[in-house]
DNA sequence: TAAGCGTGGAG
DNA sequence: TCTCCAAGCTT
């Protein structure tokens, strides 16, 4: 005998279509969306590219003098590619995650060799580049293009939790891939640009992390989380940790108006970047902070061996800088050389001349101290 | 799959 | 002062 067997739900997400959701987003992105930003209205899909690197994980108040800038600097993907690296890390140098720098770089050198300098218009070959994933990709397809793609930034799973009262952390995998099957079915069939700013307008502006604006949200009489006044709760937090401390000597050696920099690795924090010198670093499960100062002036006694004779040293204020996943405590040494010692880029030394730091591809932190005391 | 990767603004 | 995390991608 058979069992009435009920259907299985489409795991293509069809049953989440509704053309009222996008017709409701699009209508209040018109009216009450952002029209101004310094990298709208515009079709030139190497702006919208720039402005979407920038904008991954930071927000549009940090980006916009950055943005400026770099446009002025390199206006377009022909003058990026052509330009030095170490002049595309200095106009990023204060804006985080240098890896998206360096595959910019990466990135306009291939649309340049490889598609004629046109950046392509499938998403699905965008997210073939350097540093476009699959929500980046559709952001410049839609925008530059009018492709049909789907985003699914911080703001759109901000606003799907609510709406659609999902629950668990959109950073874990199951959650993320619930929030791009609604992400793909809700697509209009047409006016793509204006639904894709509407999404992200609505959670920048009205579906914000706290104190959302639900009197003005045109989805909160569909919303699950305003119904059920779940807004605070909802999306998830990410589960907390505790955060490592660490600790690093650096170096501050001038000598006739120029300051010792190294190059830092590709990989790892502050990659690609220049830094000062260090001298001695560990982690607060390793040693303690007492051992910092011999561990560095160890250190400090080989590194001078090779650029030239200690004249004075001298303990500077520590800097604590927090990223998101440790703290970093650095203990600046004050070094003057007696003289120095002839030196090409070894180890990827360079002498910076201090009226150069500010302009130069530093870590936030390391060009704040310096010029507070060059 | 989850961890690594910056910085600054908001509350 | 402290917590949280933003227009995510890469490995």
């Amino acid at each position: 005998m058979k069992r009435v067997v009920p259907a299985p739900a489409a795991s293509d997400g069809r049953q989440f279509a509704d053309p009222a959701f996008s017709a409701s987003v699009i209508a209040w992105q018109k009216r009450h969306g952002r029209h101004a930003l310094p990298w709208q209205n515009t079709r030139d899909a190497y702006r919208i590219w720039l402005s979407e690197i920038m904008l991954q994980q930071t927000q549009v108040t940090a980006v916009i003098p950055y943005y400026l800038r770099f446009l002025q600097r390199f206006p377009d993907v022909q003058a990026l590619e052509a330009a030095p690296s170490e002049d595309v890390m200095a106009h990023w140098s204060g804006l985080g995650y240098y890896t998206r720098a360096r595959n910019l770089h990466r990135c306009a050198r291939v649309v340049v060799e490889q598609h004629g300098g046109q950046f392509p218009a499938d998403p699905e070959v965008l997210a073939q580049l350097p540093g476009i994933g699959r929500s980046t990709a559709a952001a410049i397809a839609a925008f530059a293009y009018g492709a049909r793609a789907a985003i699914l930034d911080g703001n759109v799973k901000r606003v799907f939790a609510r709406v659609f009262g999902i629950d668990g952390y959109p950073g874990e995998k199951k959650v993320e891939n619930a929030l791009w099957l609604r992400a793909e079915a809700l697509l209009p069939e047409e006016d793509i640009e204006s639904y894709t700013q509407g999404l992200m307008d609505l959670g920048a502006t009205i579906c914000t992390r706290g104190r959302p604006a639900c009197e003005r949200c045109p989805l909160a009489s569909r919303c699950i989380a305003f119904q059920t006044g779940r807004t605070a709760e909802l999306p998830v937090r990410k589960p907390k940790k505790a955060v490592p401390e660490k600790y690093v000597a650096m170096l501050v050696v001038e000598h006739e108006g120029r300051v010792l920099l190294q190059q830092r690795p590709d990989s790892g924090i502050w990659g690609g970047l220049l830094s000062l010198p260090e001298a001695g670093s560990f982690t607060s499960l390793e040693g303690k902070v007492s051992d910092v100062p011999d561990l560095a002036e160890a250190a400090l006694q080989q590194r001078l061996a090779a650029h030239g004779e200690l004249a004075s040293a001298e303990r500077l204020p520590v800097v604590v800088h927090v990223f998101t996943h440790f703290r970093l405590h650095i203990i600046p040494y004050r070094v003057r050389l007696a003289r120095q010692v002839p030196m090409a880029a070894q180890d990827g030394h360079i002498w910076l001349s201090t009226t150069s730091v500010a302009q130069a591809a530093l870590p936030a932190p390391i060009k704040k101290l310096l010029l507070g005391i060059v």
